[in-house]
DNA sequence: CTATGTTGCTACAGGTGTGTAGCAATTCCG
DNA sequence: CGGAATTGCTACACACCTGTAGCAACATAG
């Protein structure tokens, strides 16, 4: 038939680098959150965003590249949200309660999760399919999560004075349940809004009080 | 140099269909708790076992068929070693105490953990990465295991008599945790071991005790 | 209305994986 | 020892992904 129209591609809206270079990221972000890490491909992403792949490889050395830049902006998103309710450990003969100090950090976690879900899927996806690197690094993040945690627990329960208690499983538990607590939100927020977990929360620790 | 020797490939050692299927589902097994359900490709097995694609392909219709047969062989396993230590929702006045119940079921989790590592570290595994199916399988298995769950626990909740907790959280609590404490075991047996978890539940149940 | 920089595109070369058809080596049994 | 029957192998046709080199379209300032 025709003779050889070679069909040029509709050339794609110009962008300035920055604003790719973050469309670019949303898409990624919403290939993650669909299908997983190990989804997320140059050229999925090229063609996800109406776009040849070299325009992503201008702006994104490789795949790995790519990941790091979601899970990193992911991260600064998440901290930024977090820090100003991050609590110093108090002394331990400071007024505060331990328990009110726990449902205070759960309750400013939870509506961040809320405020922002998006972001926090992507701190709270498991990295598996990821580059090793990804993995390392979201495995560093947890343990850097944890070690505050355990400083924390640990005030926590001599202060308190009920039984005594493991600070590092204590410390696990109450992460391990947090981000449980806050996959349940961006699951069903109908079935499972923040002040469910909270009250569940202050009726085991109403539980826990030193005999 | 040489006239094109063709070079065959040593003939991989004869044998029978049910035996390659085991070796196939062994070396998948392995693939699989080394890098993920991910990596676990037709090819990779083929390889790994020593033996060429069309091998694989005569015992597992495609990657698919056999992360199912995989997954399968680990769930048959695994409850088969759980349903003996599995117990029955007692009646409302039975003379069982709720706690040490609990803590019976955790311990017998564990030992099973234990006993077989590798089929529990395949049920673990996040889902991510293989096929939508096998997510929804796991998935599916695990909302079984909250069901029997979520009725154990009313009964202990009704029969205890402590704070009125929110059942549903708690048997989420209580599946989480267990989960995460075969995760600590799998991972530092030394660190983490049964006992270590039965005195920290012992504490923390101790401390609920009923007004 | 050009000239120049910017942004995007095509095309290639290569890697790894899927699934299938048809042939070749082995084994076993008469 | 000589056929089946069994088991494994080679080869092919795709599909999709990675990176890169070089060209084409656009935008804008002069």
């Amino acid at each position: 038939m025709a003779g050889a129209t070679p069909v040029r591609r509709p050339y794609a809206a110009r962008m300035a680098p920055d604003e790719r270079r973050t469309q670019l990221l949303d898409t990624a972000l919403g290939i993650a959150l669909e299908r997983g890490f190990h989804d997320v491909t140059i050229d999925g992403v090229a063609r996800a965003a109406g776009v040849t792949r070299p325009v992503v490889y201008g702006l994104f050395a490789d795949r790995a590249a790519l990941l790091d830049a979601l899970v990193d902006r992911a991260e600064v998103r998440a901290l930024a949200q977090l820090a100003p309710s991050l609590p110093a450990v108090p002394g331990l003969h400071d007024d505060v309660d331990p328990d009110e100090l726990l449902l205070a950090g759960l309750a400013a976690f939870l509506s961040a999760v809320q405020a922002d879900p998006d972001t926090w899927r992507v701190v709270l996806l498991p990295p598996e399919g990821g580059p090793a690197e990804l993995t390392a690094r979201m495995t560093a993040g947890r343990r850097g999560a944890l070690r505050a945690l355990r400083e924390l627990v640990e005030w926590g329960i001599a202060r308190r004075g009920g039984p005594d208690l493991d600070a590092d499983l204590f410390a696990r538990t109450v992460l391990t349940l947090s981000e449980g607590a806050a996959r349940l939100l961006l699951q069903q927020p109908g079935r499972y809004p923040p002040e469910r977990f909270a009250a569940f929360t202050r009726a085991l620790l109403g539980g826990l009080l030193p005999a």
